[in-house]
This record gives C-alpha cells, sequence and structure tokens, in this order.
DNA sequence: TTCCATTTGTTCGTATGTATA
DNA sequence: TTATACATACGAACAAATGGA
C-alpha cells in the first residue's frame, strides 16, 4: 500500500506530474506490484492532500503510458508486465530473453516418446506434408519464464529418427537447440504459425500464473521445417495474453 | 437434419471416409449449419446403415479436423466455419475474401472527422514515430463479413490532409482502397502489428454475433505506411477468435 | 431479482498563476 | 500596463459501472 509523506509539493512542476512521477517509482521499485488494486481517487486525493481531480488528471497519464490500468466502478490496478513476442522466421527463445535483458529459463515439464498414432493432433499435422512417417515422434513439454513471470507453455514433436535421443539430452540438462545442434539439425526455419485464443484450462492457468479468471491465451500452432523443407518440429504454443503481445513485423 | 440416401457405398475407401467426406460435404453446402446439433451416433448409425462403431470413427475424425466439437454427454455439433487470416505486408480484405470466395462486405458503422487531440490511443500512435502531426484525422469504422460471418470491426485512422475527404468518400459508397488511390495513396504497406487479446465487450459482442460468452477477441493493432515511410493510417481490429484464426506465414 | 455501497466518469463553478500580444 | 488565453488546482454534485448482500 502507498505511504505518502506528506511532503510540500516542489514548485515549478505541477503536482500532478510529481504525483505521476511517484507512483511510477513504486512501481519500478516493486511497491506496487503488477496487478495490484491502488485505493480510490477519493483516498490518493487525501493521502496525497490535493484534490480528486488531481489524483485524476495523474491517474489518466499513468494510464496513456501503460503503467496502469482504469476500470470504471473497480478501481485502478497497476499494469502487468507485458512482453512483445516477435513473431520470426527464426524464433528462439533465447532471443527473447536477450530483448527483455531479464533472467530465462525454461523449464521441461515432461518429455518422453510417443508413438504417433498416440498423438491427437495427427490429423492436422498430417495436413502440412512436410513431416516423415516415423512411427515415434520425441515429445517435450516445457514452461518458459522471463524474470519471474511465466510466459509460455511449448509442446514441442520433433519428427525423424535422430530426433529420439533429444529426451535423453534434455534429462541431461542439454537445451533444445543444443541438442538439435548436436543432433545434425543446426538451421530450422519457420513454415506457418497459426494463431488461435481461447480461456485457459485450469492446469494452464496454473501453470501460466494467470490470475484472472477472464484473461484469455494465445495458442499458436508452429511448423518448423529444415532447409531441405523436411518437417523437423510441430509446436503447439500457449501465451497469456494478459502478459504476451505477439508482434508481426514485415521485412 | 440429415437425409441419407442409404446409397452402396463405394469399394476400395474405407466406409467411414466416405461417411466423413458426406457430412463434410453437408456442412460446405450449408445443409448442416455451424453450431447444429447432429443425430444421435445412434440415429446416424440407422441412417447411414452402419455400426456405431463406423460413425464414432467417422465423427472422430471429423473432430480432429475441426470440423466438429463432440461434447460427452450432449452430442456432436457441427463446429463455427473458422478463416484463417494471413498476417501479410500488404494486407487486403478484398483478398482475404477472395481466398474463401464468399460474399464479401464491409459495412461502415461511422466515419468522422475527430481532433488528434481526441483520440485515446494516441500516446500509443505518437510512439512510433511516423504519423504526421495534422490536428485532425478521418475515422472510419467498419464491420467485415465474409457471407454470413462477421469477421472483424476494424477502427481506422487516417493521417493527413488529403485524406479527410475519405468520409466523405464513404458516404458516398466509395471503397476505402478506391478512395485511397484516388487520393494519391496507392500503395501502402504494414509496418508492425501487435496482436492482443481480451473478452469481446457487449457491444463488440452484439456486432461480432459472438454466442458464447467466454469466446475471445483478438486485437490488432496496425500501423500502415506509404513508400516513403509517412505513416498513413492507424488500425484497431477486432477479431472474434471463435471465427478467425491468425496465420503468420514467413516469405 | 432487487437493492445498496463503492468507485470511476462527467459536468458544473471558482480561483490562481503564467505566457503572450 | 492591460487584456486575453491557457493550464492548473480545488469544490460539489450527479451519472454510470461494478460487485456483493
Amino acid at each position: 500500500m502507498i505511504d505518502v509523506s506528506k511532503a510540500p509539493y516542489a514548485p515549478g512542476i505541477t503536482v500532478w506530474r510529481q504525483i505521476v512521477d511517484d507512483i511510477q517509482q513504486r512501481i519500478d521499485k516493486g511497491e506496487l506490484q503488477p496487478g495490484e488494486k491502488l485505493p480510490s481517487e477519493g483516498a490518493l486525493a487525501s493521502m496525497y492532500g490535493v484534490n480528486r481531480h488531481t489524483i485524476r488528471r495523474a491517474l489518466q497519464e499513468l494510464a496513456a503510458i501503460g503503467r496502469l490500468r482504469i476500470e470504471h466502478g473497480r478501481g485502478s490496478f497497476v499494469a502487468a508486465t507485458v512482453f512483445d513476442y516477435q513473431l520470426e522466421e527464426r524464433p528462439r527463445f533465447s532471443e527473447w530473453v536477450k530483448k527483455y535483458n531479464r533472467p530465462g529459463s525454461s523449464e521441461v515439464l515432461e518429455a518422453a516418446i510417443i508413438p504417433l498414432q498416440d498423438l491427437p493432433e495427427l490429423p492436422r499435422i498430417l495436413r502440412y506434408e512436410v513431416f516423415p512417417n516415423y512411427p515415434n515422434v520425441a515429445m517435450v513439454e516445457t514452461l518458459g519464464k522471463l524474470g519471474e513471470h511465466p510466459v509460455s507453455i511449448a509442446r514441442h514433436l520433433f519428427f525423424g529418427e535422430r530426433l529420439l535421443g533429444l529426451v535423453d539430452d534434455l534429462q541431461k540438462g542439454l537445451g533444445i537447440t543444443a541438442s538439435l545442434k548436436e543432433r545434425g539439425v543446426g538451421d530450422y526455419t519457420r513454415l506457418k504459425s497459426t494463431i488461435s485464443a481461447a480461456l485457459p484450462k485450469a492446469r494452464e492457468r496454473q501453470l501460466l500464473a494467470i490470475d484472472n479468471k477472464s484473461d484469455p491465451i494465445f495458442i499458436c500452432e508452429n511448423v518448423n521445417i529444415n532447409q531441405e523443407g523436411v518437417g523437423i518440429e510441430f509446436s503447439t504454443v500457449i501465451y497469456p495474453a494478459s502478459r504476451v503481445r505477439l508482434v508481426y513485423e514485415p521485412g
């Protein structure tokens, strides 16, 4: 909660700007957490010792620059941290981490060899007509985080005899990209991504730490191929829409 | 409802596949409407003159390819029609219409000249640093349909003195692309699209005919520029996620 | 379903300081 | 100096949305 040391306001700078700066600093310091509700306008007005209009002017500004979310009849809330995920031909989680300069992690939730026939998404996969018809695939499920924020649940399916060893590699602590390189897949590119949206199931909400029941998730189905055009990986990645935006930038 | 002319099944092709094709055709012809409930498995079995297992195999396949939704204890329902929207450097609604071979329409909901200052999204717009700083913009809101299905609500903001006349042009029945061409904007391309997701507000649900309260929408913010790199249009487009998937295909 | 308390949104009015012609 | 316009700040009242009893 906010504790205002009722200092007199500096002259020469408008009061509402000083309040904007103050609240922004409290957010940056972590004193105010993403999603947290601010006191009501009336309460803030008396805490800061100003008129409600002055508080409103400050809150409007903070909302305009994306630090707050104001909801009619409910209150003002500290905006969630948002990570822009770039749709690219060569998507790499490590690039994303670098962009936001936070400790990224990719925890393996599950890894197993699965018979092709058991895949519920098999008909969709076959329709792309790029994946080799091996009897088994390597399935790896990972939870991606940027800093403390869970940002993705990825279900990777790797096609090809050599890639089945990936499951072991990962349990030895090797990363996916590293293991692929080891196994002769140095470069792979995106053929297609199909994006849909839905509300999360219970497990997804829990893993992605989605508080608000009405926050949707993105569901991206990706087809990745090697330089010869052979399907290497089919992945289904779930992103929490409250924390991740997808960005398309041609060229 | 389905009326099966109990023809003998073609040899050489499995019966369940023939049933899949038959049901798929009925959906395509419009004989079965999106959301409609199919007869029970037992009823279908006797109608098609096959065992219930054969029907089940066919229904499983139809669900796997996304044409049906099977709900335990309720029945099978024709899946909503899904339109894939391609993220492209030169997006045109007309291309989308062509792809699905349906009568497309773009109804103008509202068109007006608006002072720049009154735009709630102004701070975000300015951050792109490509839009000229005219005092007014032309705002056009359109409802896009493919066949009978509403697929988009677009709020276009056009920047530049010459483009203010667009508002009049549209009320005369001219299309956006045509009017732009008239006004010297022959070619414009996408600089960036930012995609988020949320649940629709009441008005959006109504316009987009979204039945299910928990069906999310895509919100795409697009920045379009001309060949000189000057910002022409900032648009916010809403797609119903139950009916539209976004597709990214590099190259 | 209705009612009520809380909270934000909007619109009046008033007063003051500052920049500009 | 004067007049004007503008942004800032305060006060009060009511409208509209939300959530819980």
